[in-house]
DNA sequence: AAGAAAACTGGACCGTGGTCCGTTTAGCTG
DNA sequence: CAGCTAAACGGACCACGGTCCAGTTTTCTT
Protein backbone atom coordinates (compact mmCIF):
# COMPACT_ATOMS: atom_id res chain seq x y z
CA UNK A 1 0.00 0.00 0.00
CA UNK A 2 0.87 3.57 -0.12
CA UNK A 3 1.79 3.76 3.98
CA UNK A 4 5.00 5.37 4.31
CA UNK A 5 4.96 9.04 2.99
CA UNK A 6 5.24 11.13 6.18
CA UNK A 7 2.78 14.09 4.64
CA UNK A 8 0.25 12.27 2.67
CA UNK A 9 -2.80 13.79 3.43
CA UNK A 10 -4.18 10.04 2.11
CA UNK A 11 -6.32 10.39 -0.84
CA UNK A 12 -9.55 8.73 0.30
CA UNK A 13 -9.69 6.07 3.52
CA UNK A 14 -12.23 7.68 5.61
CA UNK A 15 -12.66 4.03 7.20
CA UNK A 16 -15.41 5.32 9.94
CA UNK A 17 -18.13 3.12 10.47
CA UNK A 18 -21.10 5.41 9.38
CA UNK A 19 -20.24 5.82 6.06
CA UNK A 20 -23.85 6.15 5.23
CA UNK A 21 -24.35 9.64 5.03
CA UNK A 22 -21.39 11.72 4.68
CA UNK A 23 -22.37 13.36 1.33
CA UNK A 24 -19.46 14.07 -0.54
CA UNK A 25 -18.39 10.65 -0.31
CA UNK A 26 -15.40 11.99 -3.02
CA UNK A 27 -15.55 15.36 -1.39
CA UNK A 28 -11.41 15.49 -1.29
CA UNK A 29 -9.88 18.88 -2.42
CA UNK A 30 -9.97 20.05 1.68
CA UNK A 31 -6.91 22.49 0.86
CA UNK A 32 -4.82 21.74 -2.29
CA UNK A 33 -1.77 23.81 -2.64
CA UNK A 34 -1.58 25.83 -5.95
CA UNK A 35 0.56 23.78 -8.15
CA UNK A 36 -1.04 21.13 -6.72
CA UNK A 37 -4.28 21.96 -8.03
CA UNK A 38 -3.34 22.60 -11.46
CA UNK A 39 -1.12 19.04 -11.69
CA UNK A 40 -4.79 17.31 -10.47
CA UNK A 41 -6.13 19.12 -13.18
CA UNK A 42 -4.08 18.65 -16.09
CA UNK A 43 -3.85 15.18 -15.27
CA UNK A 44 -7.68 14.70 -15.31
CA UNK A 45 -7.96 16.46 -18.61
CA UNK A 46 -4.84 14.86 -19.72
CA UNK A 47 -6.03 10.74 -18.95
CA UNK A 48 -9.60 11.97 -20.20
CA UNK A 49 -7.86 12.47 -23.76
CA UNK A 50 -6.17 9.27 -23.70
CA UNK A 51 -9.00 7.21 -23.13
CA UNK A 52 -11.27 8.79 -25.80
CA UNK A 53 -7.34 8.58 -28.24
CA UNK A 54 -6.62 5.02 -26.93
CA UNK A 55 -9.37 3.81 -25.37
CA UNK A 56 -9.38 2.67 -21.10
CA UNK A 57 -6.67 0.45 -21.90
CA UNK A 58 -4.39 3.24 -23.29
CA UNK A 59 -4.66 4.76 -20.09
CA UNK A 60 -1.39 4.09 -18.40
CA UNK A 61 0.33 5.92 -15.48
CA UNK A 62 3.57 6.65 -17.33
CA UNK A 63 1.34 7.48 -20.18
CA UNK A 64 -0.72 10.19 -18.42
CA UNK A 65 2.39 11.60 -16.69
CA UNK A 66 4.23 12.33 -19.60
CA UNK A 67 1.00 13.88 -21.32
CA UNK A 68 0.30 15.93 -18.20
CA UNK A 69 4.02 16.69 -18.47
CA UNK A 70 4.22 15.91 -15.00
CA UNK A 71 6.40 13.31 -12.83
CA UNK A 72 5.02 9.66 -12.64
CA UNK A 73 5.36 10.28 -8.51
CA UNK A 74 2.98 13.06 -8.85
CA UNK A 75 0.23 10.92 -10.48
CA UNK A 76 0.75 8.30 -7.63
CA UNK A 77 0.44 11.25 -4.78
CA UNK A 78 -2.52 12.81 -6.19
CA UNK A 79 -4.71 9.30 -6.68
CA UNK A 80 -2.86 6.93 -4.67
CA UNK A 81 -3.27 4.19 -7.52
CA UNK A 82 -4.93 3.34 -11.02
CA UNK A 83 -8.10 2.75 -9.16
CA UNK A 84 -8.14 5.96 -7.89
CA UNK A 85 -7.38 7.68 -11.00
CA UNK A 86 -10.40 6.37 -12.91
CA UNK A 87 -12.02 6.75 -9.99
CA UNK A 88 -11.92 9.83 -10.16
CA UNK A 89 -12.89 10.43 -13.37
CA UNK A 90 -16.08 8.45 -12.77
CA UNK A 91 -16.48 11.19 -10.18
CA UNK A 92 -18.03 13.47 -11.64
CA UNK A 93 -21.40 11.59 -12.65
CA UNK A 94 -21.14 9.56 -9.31
CA UNK A 95 -21.99 12.50 -7.69
CA UNK A 96 -24.23 13.48 -9.72
CA UNK A 97 -26.23 10.51 -9.15
CA UNK A 98 -25.90 10.46 -5.70
CA UNK A 99 -27.31 13.76 -5.29
CA UNK A 100 -30.36 12.99 -7.81
CA UNK A 101 -31.21 10.24 -5.29
CA UNK A 102 -30.58 12.29 -2.34
CA UNK A 103 -32.20 15.47 -2.95
CA UNK A 104 -33.05 15.26 -6.53
CA UNK A 105 -37.16 15.29 -7.61
CA UNK A 106 -39.03 11.89 -7.15
CA UNK A 107 -39.17 8.94 -7.82
CA UNK A 108 -35.60 8.52 -7.12
CA UNK A 109 -35.14 11.58 -4.36
CA UNK A 110 -37.20 11.73 -1.31
CA UNK A 111 -40.99 11.97 -1.58
CA UNK A 112 -41.54 8.73 -3.09
CA UNK A 113 -42.71 5.55 -1.50
CA UNK A 114 -40.01 3.49 -0.90
CA UNK A 115 -40.22 0.80 -3.15
CA UNK A 116 -40.82 3.17 -5.68
CA UNK A 117 -37.57 5.07 -5.29
CA UNK A 118 -35.90 1.40 -5.06
CA UNK A 119 -37.02 0.90 -8.86
CA UNK A 120 -35.94 4.39 -10.27
CA UNK A 121 -32.24 3.90 -8.29
CA UNK A 122 -31.53 0.56 -10.08
CA UNK A 123 -32.65 2.04 -13.17
CA UNK A 124 -30.47 5.21 -13.10
CA UNK A 125 -27.23 3.42 -11.85
CA UNK A 126 -27.83 0.99 -14.77
CA UNK A 127 -28.14 3.37 -17.08
CA UNK A 128 -25.17 5.59 -15.47
CA UNK A 129 -23.53 1.77 -16.02
CA UNK A 130 -23.71 1.29 -19.39
CA UNK A 131 -22.68 5.19 -19.79
CA UNK A 132 -19.27 4.44 -18.20
CA UNK A 133 -19.10 1.01 -18.87
CA UNK A 134 -15.51 0.97 -19.80
CA UNK A 135 -14.26 2.93 -17.54
CA UNK A 136 -16.32 1.55 -15.09
CA UNK A 137 -14.45 -2.27 -16.30
CA UNK A 138 -11.07 -0.24 -16.30
CA UNK A 139 -11.38 1.21 -13.00
CA UNK A 140 -11.65 -3.19 -11.93
CA UNK A 141 -9.22 -4.88 -13.29
CA UNK A 142 -9.79 -8.31 -13.89
CA UNK A 143 -13.61 -7.61 -13.16
CA UNK A 144 -14.51 -8.45 -16.77
CA UNK A 145 -13.69 -12.12 -16.54
CA UNK A 146 -15.40 -12.74 -13.46
CA UNK A 147 -18.68 -14.31 -14.91
CA UNK A 148 -17.10 -15.39 -17.79
CA UNK A 149 -15.10 -17.87 -15.97
CA UNK A 150 -16.17 -21.81 -16.76
CA UNK A 151 -16.51 -22.63 -12.96
CA UNK A 152 -18.36 -19.77 -12.39
CA UNK A 153 -20.62 -19.91 -15.39
CA UNK A 154 -21.69 -23.67 -14.11
CA UNK A 155 -22.25 -22.62 -10.63
CA UNK A 156 -24.69 -20.24 -12.18
CA UNK A 157 -25.99 -22.37 -14.93
CA UNK A 158 -26.86 -24.59 -12.18
CA UNK A 159 -28.92 -21.86 -9.62
CA UNK A 160 -30.95 -21.29 -13.47
CA UNK A 161 -32.14 -24.76 -13.42
CA UNK A 162 -32.96 -24.79 -10.36
CA UNK A 163 -34.84 -21.37 -10.19
CA UNK A 164 -36.40 -22.29 -13.64
CA UNK A 165 -38.00 -25.34 -11.76
CA UNK A 166 -38.75 -23.49 -8.71
CA UNK A 167 -40.40 -20.37 -10.43
CA UNK A 168 -41.36 -21.53 -14.07
CA UNK A 169 -42.48 -17.92 -15.41
CA UNK A 170 -39.51 -15.40 -14.20
CA UNK A 171 -36.44 -14.76 -15.81
CA UNK A 172 -34.29 -17.49 -14.04
CA UNK A 173 -31.26 -16.18 -15.57
CA UNK A 174 -31.12 -13.04 -14.80
CA UNK A 175 -32.65 -14.02 -10.92
CA UNK A 176 -29.63 -16.71 -11.02
CA UNK A 177 -27.13 -14.02 -11.28
CA UNK A 178 -28.50 -11.69 -9.04
CA UNK A 179 -28.44 -14.83 -6.46
CA UNK A 180 -24.94 -16.02 -7.25
CA UNK A 181 -23.72 -12.12 -6.41
CA UNK A 182 -24.73 -12.78 -3.17
CA UNK A 183 -22.53 -15.83 -2.99
CA UNK A 184 -19.52 -13.49 -4.45
CA UNK A 185 -16.24 -14.45 -2.10
CA UNK A 186 -15.03 -10.87 -2.00
CA UNK A 187 -18.50 -9.97 -0.53
CA UNK A 188 -18.44 -12.57 1.92
CA UNK A 189 -15.25 -11.80 2.60
CA UNK A 190 -16.05 -7.96 3.22
CA UNK A 191 -18.85 -9.33 5.00
CA UNK A 192 -17.52 -11.54 7.47
CA UNK A 193 -13.85 -10.20 7.61
CA UNK A 194 -14.63 -6.28 7.44
CA UNK A 195 -17.98 -5.56 8.57
CA UNK A 196 -17.78 -8.41 11.36
CA UNK A 197 -20.53 -10.45 10.63
CA UNK A 198 -20.90 -13.91 11.87
CA UNK A 199 -21.75 -16.94 9.51
CA UNK A 200 -24.98 -17.75 10.81
CA UNK A 201 -25.79 -14.04 9.55
CA UNK A 202 -24.90 -14.43 5.84
CA UNK A 203 -26.58 -18.35 6.27
CA UNK A 204 -29.71 -17.15 7.38
CA UNK A 205 -29.65 -14.20 4.90
CA UNK A 206 -29.58 -16.62 1.59
CA UNK A 207 -32.41 -18.75 3.26
CA UNK A 208 -34.36 -15.36 3.48
CA UNK A 209 -33.11 -14.21 0.06
CA UNK A 210 -34.00 -17.71 -1.59
CA UNK A 211 -37.60 -17.34 0.03
CA UNK A 212 -37.96 -13.81 -1.36
CA UNK A 213 -37.22 -14.68 -4.60
CA UNK A 214 -38.30 -17.99 -5.64
CA UNK A 215 -41.99 -16.76 -3.45
CA UNK A 216 -44.85 -17.16 -6.62
CA UNK A 217 -47.80 -15.14 -7.34
CA UNK A 218 -46.65 -11.88 -7.32
CA UNK A 219 -49.31 -9.38 -8.52
CA UNK A 220 -46.53 -7.43 -10.73
CA UNK B 1 -3.90 -11.85 -24.09
CA UNK B 2 -1.93 -15.07 -24.65
CA UNK B 3 -2.41 -15.20 -27.84
CA UNK B 4 0.63 -16.04 -29.57
CA UNK B 5 1.54 -19.50 -28.40
CA UNK B 6 1.04 -21.58 -31.56
CA UNK B 7 0.98 -24.87 -30.01
CA UNK B 8 -0.85 -24.08 -27.11
CA UNK B 9 -3.71 -26.10 -26.46
CA UNK B 10 -5.61 -23.14 -24.69
CA UNK B 11 -6.13 -24.05 -20.79
CA UNK B 12 -9.49 -23.47 -20.56
CA UNK B 13 -11.93 -21.21 -23.16
CA UNK B 14 -14.38 -23.59 -24.20
CA UNK B 15 -16.79 -20.25 -25.44
CA UNK B 16 -19.62 -22.42 -26.41
CA UNK B 17 -22.66 -21.04 -25.04
CA UNK B 18 -24.12 -24.72 -23.74
CA UNK B 19 -21.97 -24.67 -20.79
CA UNK B 20 -24.77 -25.49 -18.37
CA UNK B 21 -23.69 -29.70 -18.37
CA UNK B 22 -20.74 -30.07 -19.92
CA UNK B 23 -19.23 -32.00 -16.45
CA UNK B 24 -16.06 -31.86 -15.76
CA UNK B 25 -15.32 -28.23 -16.36
CA UNK B 26 -11.87 -28.37 -15.78
CA UNK B 27 -11.27 -31.48 -17.04
CA UNK B 28 -8.57 -29.95 -19.03
CA UNK B 29 -5.50 -32.52 -19.52
CA UNK B 30 -6.08 -34.29 -22.67
CA UNK B 31 -3.10 -35.88 -23.41
CA UNK B 32 -0.11 -34.05 -21.53
CA UNK B 33 3.33 -35.39 -22.63
CA UNK B 34 5.71 -37.27 -19.71
CA UNK B 35 7.37 -34.30 -19.00
CA UNK B 36 4.49 -31.52 -19.09
CA UNK B 37 2.70 -33.49 -16.57
CA UNK B 38 5.51 -34.17 -14.13
CA UNK B 39 5.84 -31.03 -14.72
CA UNK B 40 2.38 -29.68 -13.79
CA UNK B 41 2.51 -31.65 -10.75
CA UNK B 42 5.43 -29.82 -9.28
CA UNK B 43 4.26 -26.41 -9.90
CA UNK B 44 0.74 -26.90 -8.00
CA UNK B 45 2.89 -28.82 -5.47
CA UNK B 46 5.43 -26.12 -5.46
CA UNK B 47 2.79 -23.30 -5.13
CA UNK B 48 0.66 -25.44 -2.43
CA UNK B 49 3.65 -25.35 -0.27
CA UNK B 50 4.10 -21.50 -1.08
CA UNK B 51 0.65 -20.77 -0.08
CA UNK B 52 0.88 -22.23 3.79
CA UNK B 53 4.39 -21.06 3.81
CA UNK B 54 3.94 -17.43 3.05
CA UNK B 55 0.23 -16.70 2.36
CA UNK B 56 -1.52 -16.44 -1.08
CA UNK B 57 0.15 -13.25 -1.97
CA UNK B 58 4.01 -14.93 -1.48
CA UNK B 59 2.66 -17.08 -4.52
CA UNK B 60 4.79 -15.14 -7.07
CA UNK B 61 4.82 -16.63 -10.51
CA UNK B 62 8.62 -16.87 -10.15
CA UNK B 63 8.58 -17.74 -6.87
CA UNK B 64 6.76 -20.81 -8.14
CA UNK B 65 8.77 -21.28 -11.02
CA UNK B 66 11.84 -21.49 -8.94
CA UNK B 67 10.03 -23.66 -6.67
CA UNK B 68 9.44 -25.94 -9.07
CA UNK B 69 13.21 -25.78 -10.58
CA UNK B 70 11.11 -24.82 -14.04
CA UNK B 71 11.40 -21.99 -16.34
CA UNK B 72 9.34 -19.26 -15.94
CA UNK B 73 7.42 -19.64 -19.12
CA UNK B 74 6.37 -23.43 -18.06
CA UNK B 75 4.62 -22.06 -15.54
CA UNK B 76 1.99 -19.57 -17.92
CA UNK B 77 2.44 -22.14 -20.75
CA UNK B 78 0.77 -24.54 -18.58
CA UNK B 79 -1.80 -22.70 -16.71
CA UNK B 80 -2.20 -19.09 -18.67
CA UNK B 81 -1.57 -16.65 -16.18
CA UNK B 82 -2.17 -16.40 -12.57
CA UNK B 83 -5.67 -16.62 -12.09
CA UNK B 84 -4.85 -20.28 -14.09
CA UNK B 85 -2.43 -21.16 -11.04
CA UNK B 86 -4.96 -20.42 -8.62
CA UNK B 87 -7.71 -21.46 -10.31
CA UNK B 88 -6.34 -24.90 -10.36
CA UNK B 89 -5.02 -25.19 -6.80
CA UNK B 90 -9.11 -24.59 -6.16
CA UNK B 91 -10.16 -26.75 -8.75
CA UNK B 92 -10.23 -30.06 -6.98
CA UNK B 93 -12.46 -28.49 -4.09
CA UNK B 94 -14.66 -27.01 -6.61
CA UNK B 95 -15.29 -30.87 -8.40
CA UNK B 96 -16.24 -31.66 -5.58
CA UNK B 97 -19.10 -29.49 -5.15
CA UNK B 98 -20.14 -29.79 -8.25
CA UNK B 99 -20.10 -33.58 -8.39
CA UNK B 100 -22.23 -33.22 -5.39
CA UNK B 101 -24.86 -31.25 -6.31
CA UNK B 102 -25.48 -32.74 -9.46
CA UNK B 103 -25.21 -36.29 -8.35
CA UNK B 104 -24.88 -36.87 -4.27
CA UNK B 105 -27.64 -37.02 -1.68
CA UNK B 106 -30.58 -34.91 -1.33
CA UNK B 107 -31.17 -31.68 -0.37
CA UNK B 108 -27.66 -30.75 -2.04
CA UNK B 109 -28.76 -33.49 -5.19
CA UNK B 110 -31.12 -34.63 -7.46
CA UNK B 111 -34.38 -35.70 -5.25
CA UNK B 112 -35.22 -32.84 -3.18
CA UNK B 113 -37.57 -30.51 -4.14
CA UNK B 114 -35.60 -27.49 -6.20
CA UNK B 115 -35.99 -24.62 -3.46
CA UNK B 116 -34.78 -27.30 -0.85
CA UNK B 117 -31.77 -27.65 -3.02
CA UNK B 118 -31.17 -23.95 -3.76
CA UNK B 119 -31.36 -23.43 -0.02
CA UNK B 120 -28.43 -25.99 0.56
CA UNK B 121 -26.66 -25.07 -2.64
CA UNK B 122 -25.93 -21.60 -1.14
CA UNK B 123 -24.84 -23.08 2.19
CA UNK B 124 -22.71 -25.30 0.50
CA UNK B 125 -21.07 -22.71 -1.62
CA UNK B 126 -20.73 -19.85 1.31
CA UNK B 127 -19.18 -22.66 3.38
CA UNK B 128 -16.55 -23.72 0.69
CA UNK B 129 -15.94 -20.10 -0.18
CA UNK B 130 -14.87 -19.54 3.95
CA UNK B 131 -12.83 -22.34 3.50
CA UNK B 132 -10.90 -20.90 0.63
CA UNK B 133 -11.17 -17.52 1.46
CA UNK B 134 -7.65 -16.54 0.93
CA UNK B 135 -7.07 -18.19 -2.25
CA UNK B 136 -10.27 -17.07 -3.90
CA UNK B 137 -10.21 -13.64 -3.04
CA UNK B 138 -6.07 -14.42 -4.40
CA UNK B 139 -7.32 -16.04 -7.78
CA UNK B 140 -9.12 -12.39 -8.13
CA UNK B 141 -6.93 -9.86 -7.63
CA UNK B 142 -8.47 -6.21 -6.07
CA UNK B 143 -11.68 -8.01 -5.84
CA UNK B 144 -11.32 -7.68 -1.86
CA UNK B 145 -11.68 -3.69 -2.32
CA UNK B 146 -14.91 -4.00 -4.56
CA UNK B 147 -16.85 -3.37 -1.57
CA UNK B 148 -15.07 -1.07 0.27
CA UNK B 149 -14.60 1.55 -1.33
CA UNK B 150 -16.74 4.44 -0.95
CA UNK B 151 -18.73 5.00 -3.64
CA UNK B 152 -20.02 1.16 -3.55
CA UNK B 153 -20.53 1.91 0.54
CA UNK B 154 -22.63 4.70 -0.06
CA UNK B 155 -24.70 3.45 -2.95
CA UNK B 156 -25.26 0.15 -1.12
CA UNK B 157 -25.98 2.49 1.93
CA UNK B 158 -28.82 4.20 0.57
CA UNK B 159 -30.49 0.69 -0.76
CA UNK B 160 -30.20 -0.08 2.91
CA UNK B 161 -32.31 2.60 4.33
CA UNK B 162 -34.47 2.00 1.67
CA UNK B 163 -35.53 -1.37 2.12
CA UNK B 164 -35.63 -0.98 5.92
CA UNK B 165 -38.38 1.44 5.24
CA UNK B 166 -40.11 -0.89 2.63
CA UNK B 167 -39.33 -4.15 4.35
CA UNK B 168 -38.37 -2.99 8.28
CA UNK B 169 -38.38 -6.57 9.71
CA UNK B 170 -36.02 -7.92 6.97
CA UNK B 171 -32.61 -7.91 7.57
CA UNK B 172 -32.12 -4.84 5.04
CA UNK B 173 -27.91 -5.03 5.18
CA UNK B 174 -27.81 -7.98 3.19
CA UNK B 175 -30.90 -7.93 1.17
CA UNK B 176 -29.23 -4.60 0.06
CA UNK B 177 -25.75 -6.68 -0.67
CA UNK B 178 -27.98 -9.17 -3.04
CA UNK B 179 -29.62 -5.96 -5.18
CA UNK B 180 -26.47 -4.14 -5.36
CA UNK B 181 -24.96 -7.31 -6.61
CA UNK B 182 -27.52 -7.07 -9.52
CA UNK B 183 -26.17 -3.27 -10.45
CA UNK B 184 -22.04 -4.89 -10.62
CA UNK B 185 -20.96 -3.15 -13.73
CA UNK B 186 -18.91 -6.32 -14.73
CA UNK B 187 -22.35 -8.02 -14.22
CA UNK B 188 -23.69 -5.40 -16.97
CA UNK B 189 -21.05 -5.65 -18.88
CA UNK B 190 -21.47 -9.63 -19.27
CA UNK B 191 -25.01 -9.81 -19.58
CA UNK B 192 -24.93 -6.95 -22.38
CA UNK B 193 -21.53 -7.48 -24.25
CA UNK B 194 -20.84 -11.24 -24.32
CA UNK B 195 -24.43 -12.54 -23.51
CA UNK B 196 -26.02 -10.29 -25.97
CA UNK B 197 -29.19 -9.12 -23.49
CA UNK B 198 -30.97 -5.89 -24.11
CA UNK B 199 -31.32 -3.42 -21.42
CA UNK B 200 -34.72 -3.48 -21.23
CA UNK B 201 -34.37 -7.24 -20.12
CA UNK B 202 -31.90 -6.14 -17.60
CA UNK B 203 -34.28 -3.34 -16.67
CA UNK B 204 -36.97 -5.56 -16.41
CA UNK B 205 -35.18 -8.17 -14.50
CA UNK B 206 -34.44 -5.14 -12.00
CA UNK B 207 -38.04 -4.08 -11.45
CA UNK B 208 -38.76 -7.95 -11.08
CA UNK B 209 -36.35 -8.40 -8.64
CA UNK B 210 -37.26 -5.52 -6.25
CA UNK B 211 -41.05 -6.18 -6.49
CA UNK B 212 -39.99 -10.41 -5.25
CA UNK B 213 -37.37 -9.02 -2.56
CA UNK B 214 -39.80 -6.39 -1.24
CA UNK B 215 -42.74 -8.27 -1.16
CA UNK B 216 -43.96 -8.17 2.51
CA UNK B 217 -45.79 -11.45 4.44
CA UNK B 218 -43.12 -14.48 3.66
CA UNK B 219 -44.68 -17.52 5.51
CA UNK B 220 -41.15 -18.60 6.10
C1' DA C 1 11.12 40.79 3.92
C1' DA C 2 13.41 36.84 5.35
C1' DG C 3 13.78 32.41 7.04
C1' DA C 4 11.87 27.96 8.22
C1' DA C 5 8.54 24.49 7.88
C1' DA C 6 5.34 22.14 5.14
C1' DA C 7 3.93 20.36 0.91
C1' DC C 8 4.83 19.05 -3.61
C1' DT C 9 7.70 17.46 -7.55
C1' DG C 10 9.98 14.32 -10.78
C1' DG C 11 12.36 10.64 -12.28
C1' DA C 12 15.38 6.79 -11.01
C1' DC C 13 14.37 2.38 -9.20
C1' DC C 14 12.07 -2.08 -8.08
C1' DG C 15 9.10 -6.30 -8.35
C1' DT C 16 5.90 -8.78 -10.80
C1' DG C 17 2.96 -10.41 -14.52
C1' DG C 18 3.38 -11.69 -19.05
C1' DT C 19 5.80 -12.54 -23.84
C1' DC C 20 9.27 -14.32 -27.11
C1' DC C 21 12.09 -17.35 -29.26
C1' DG C 22 16.26 -20.28 -29.68
C1' DT C 23 17.15 -24.86 -27.64
C1' DT C 24 15.98 -29.41 -25.82
C1' DT C 25 13.43 -33.63 -25.47
C1' DA C 26 9.63 -37.09 -25.60
C1' DG C 27 7.73 -40.23 -28.36
C1' DC C 28 6.93 -42.11 -32.79
C1' DT C 29 8.66 -44.55 -37.25
C1' DG C 30 11.38 -47.52 -39.79
C1' DC D 1 18.93 -47.86 -32.58
C1' DA D 2 19.08 -43.64 -35.49
C1' DG D 3 16.36 -40.00 -37.03
C1' DC D 4 12.66 -36.95 -37.16
C1' DT D 5 9.09 -33.67 -35.57
C1' DA D 6 6.03 -31.59 -32.75
C1' DA D 7 5.66 -30.32 -28.19
C1' DA D 8 7.72 -28.48 -24.22
C1' DC D 9 11.33 -25.88 -22.02
C1' DG D 10 13.61 -21.87 -19.87
C1' DG D 11 15.28 -17.64 -19.10
C1' DA D 12 16.21 -13.10 -21.26
C1' DC D 13 13.22 -9.43 -22.06
C1' DC D 14 9.49 -5.93 -21.70
C1' DA D 15 5.79 -2.96 -19.76
C1' DC D 16 3.45 -1.29 -16.16
C1' DG D 17 2.10 -0.32 -11.39
C1' DG D 18 3.99 1.36 -7.47
C1' DT D 19 7.82 3.36 -4.14
C1' DC D 20 11.42 6.51 -2.65
C1' DC D 21 13.80 10.50 -1.72
C1' DA D 22 16.75 14.55 -2.87
C1' DG D 23 15.67 18.82 -4.31
C1' DT D 24 12.27 22.63 -5.26
C1' DT D 25 8.31 25.55 -4.51
C1' DT D 26 4.77 27.47 -1.67
C1' DT D 27 2.95 29.08 2.42
C1' DC D 28 3.33 30.48 7.16
C1' DT D 29 5.51 33.08 10.83
C1' DT D 30 7.52 36.97 12.86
Amino acid sequence: MSASLPPLPKPQESTGEPVLLELGSAEDEPCLRADAARNRARLLEAATRLIEEHGAAGVTMEAVAVAASVGKGTVFRRFGDRTGLLTALLDHSAKQLQAAFLSGPPPLGPGAPPVDRLRAFGLAVLRQAVDHLELQLAAQPEAARRYSIPPTRFLSGHVTLLLRQAVPDADCALLAQALMGYLDPALIHHLTKECGMPMERLEAGWIDLVARVTRTELPQ
